[in-house]
DNA sequence: AGGTAAGCGAGACGGTACGTCGCGTCTTCAC
DNA sequence: GTGAAGACGCGACGTACCGTCTCGCTTACCT
């Protein structure tokens, strides 16, 4: 914790201070700013850190915010096992929208989904690093709901979660707990009428 | 026709030359380049404009994209009426899907809806200018299916069309008329097992 | 006087209210914002004037001032003539440096002066209209001294005006009559020594 | 000598390439195009330089200029010390009146001086840096004529300088060594009358 | 008395240059 | 050999004026 532990930077590696400022500036930014406020300059000012630094280590203000994404999905996202499917279900579609909307990693994870819609390298390093692994740990939660694996399970995630990006993406509307809860019954009880989707909204 | 009548700009009002020009070349610098392409410059350019023309009319590029996208909306995603529901809604998560993914003026709309992410007020106004009026003719879909007005329209449209923009914006994956008519059935028909959604894929 | 008598300009011939309001606007222009200050839609809006207007009557804006120069060294600047030359030659530096360092019309004649520097074509034009008009009255005030006429009133001139231009122009020293009047005594009595040139400053 | 010996610009200072570059790329644009035609974009491409480099170290076009101008005029005006006072004075007034008609720097001086006009800024830094040494080096010459110290030799220099400078700037016309030596000659003989001024013309 | 043509205001237009911001590269020196 | 500092070439930004143009109004004068 001593300035004398800290990493200057010197042929035995890396200064983690100055990645660790660079990541949380850029959150900062982020956070403050937008997107646009996001620079390469900016991030070096409030980090304290040189421009040079910023460029040796990643390849433009993207990456960095890519890496201060960091495994918040893994960590924030990973669905519950209390042995329950329904229970499990419904609270692993409330955290998603709660993180979609209100935290963070999720704003950080909005912005790149954004600038993904104008960079398709971005767009499939975020399916590579982030999406098709949160996949993945979806179709674990659906696999103990009985599910045989298949097409069908990617169906019905997409059902899962689809609206809840589209709402969170596209209508910005809030995603309540009601809504989920009504996407997760529809999938629970599919025989279960359209009107019955709202009552419990 | 003639080039006497071609409005060149006075004080009777702009030049639809112009105006024509700019969103025009605003439209293929996208195609072309991509968002980041677009540029105040090159659309001048291209268009054969001065940069003041376009920032007369215009705050931004953005505004530009936006004005480009016109009715498209209006146009291309009238959800046909044949008098076969059924038929109606098929169709029309169809056209959706291939708009979205294949249309010039789907690649606008996924382009700002994008840059909405980075900008409060894009996003408000794609919502009040052509979100919201699509969801308006997707209710009169809906009607028509004899479903009574009310919240469970907006919840039964955000399980339909959710999923598409989801693999749109999110995953990337191709919306074949395969997957829109499985979220279709899934509506029509609410007690078919979820296996059965993808058999039809 | 009345609204009735103004010239809006019809077929027979320009405003007279124009003309006149965009000569005013530019001289106040001058004095106010400086040469860099004067600029076409400036008078134009000062003018309450059309810019179409400016440019129908003057090629530029330097024109302009030229022409809000009008007739002002002619009218200010002809030599006295009271039949005392030494008191006549007197008189007119003293006039000659009061109009040029502290006159609405010296202003703007040293700023066409200025312009004139980068611009051959203005420096003829204030040369041939002014400056040269000009020299004649000058050399009309000498003749009266019993000068022959000659290349030696010229050079006597050049020595007797140059200075004060010099000061006015280069060295932005005052032009106290003490100035002037030096000048006059060394032209009439050049036997003078140099000292007593500076102890009548 | 080397490209390696090169500054480039970094921490330890400007790049001495870019300043040459830039600050010959607007003597040669003043010369070739006139004040009008030295633009700071002119100036940043035909030196091969950046805009941002030309404001970050020059404040405007006119302070490029007046680097530009440097030390030419203590190197150029001197006067001589021969030992002959009559001969160094009329020495120096050919050497000034050249120097302003036709050198490089003496465009440059007259730009400025024009521009001046314009600009009492400009005209306070012309007069500081330029124009109160050169008449140091002036009174200097005077001196060793005997003449005591005093307002008596600014006067008298404005008697010698003025005329020449007024002729460059004023009237346009030339300035031969007949009309600098009538000046000088004015000036060591305050006798002799008026017409043998022009005989020697 | 009506038609006509010039002067006028208004202001949109294609341009040029402005001065600024951020990019990504580079070089140097301290540690 | 990392990192802070910062100059550099570059590209785009948004603004100010330029000089040109077209329009519709007004106003004599001239059928």
């Amino acid at each position: 914790m001593d300035a004398v532990d800290v990493h200057r930077g010197n042929r035995h590696g890396r200064s983690e201070a100055a990645r660790a400022a660079v990541l949380h500036a850029a959150d900062d930014l982020l956070a403050e700013r937008g997107f646009a406020g996001v620079t390469i300059e900016g991030i070096a000012e409030r980090a304290g850190v040189s421009k040079q630094t910023i460029y040796r280590w990643w390849p433009s203000k993207v990456d960095v915010l890519f890496e201060a994404l960091g495994d918040d999905l893994a960590e924030d996202l990973t669905p519950p096992d209390t042995g329950v499917f329904a229970d499990d279900l419904r609270d692993y579609l409330r955290t998603l929208a709660l993180f979609l909307t209100h935290s963070d990693p999720g704003a950080v994870l909005r912005a790149l989904t954004g600038q993904a819609q104008h960079d398709p390298a971005l767009a499939e390093r975020l399916r590579a690093e982030h999406l098709r692994p949160q996949r993945e740990r979806e179709r674990a939660l659906l696999a103990r709901a009985g599910l045989p694996p298949g097409p069908g399970t990617d169906a019905a995630l997409d059902r899962l979660t689809g609206p809840i990006y589209y709402r969170v993406l596209v209508t910005g509307d809030p995603v309540p707990p009601s809504f989920t809860d009504a996407l997760a019954d529809a999938f629970l009880s599919p025989g279960r009428d359209h009107s019955s989707a709202s009552s419990s909204a």
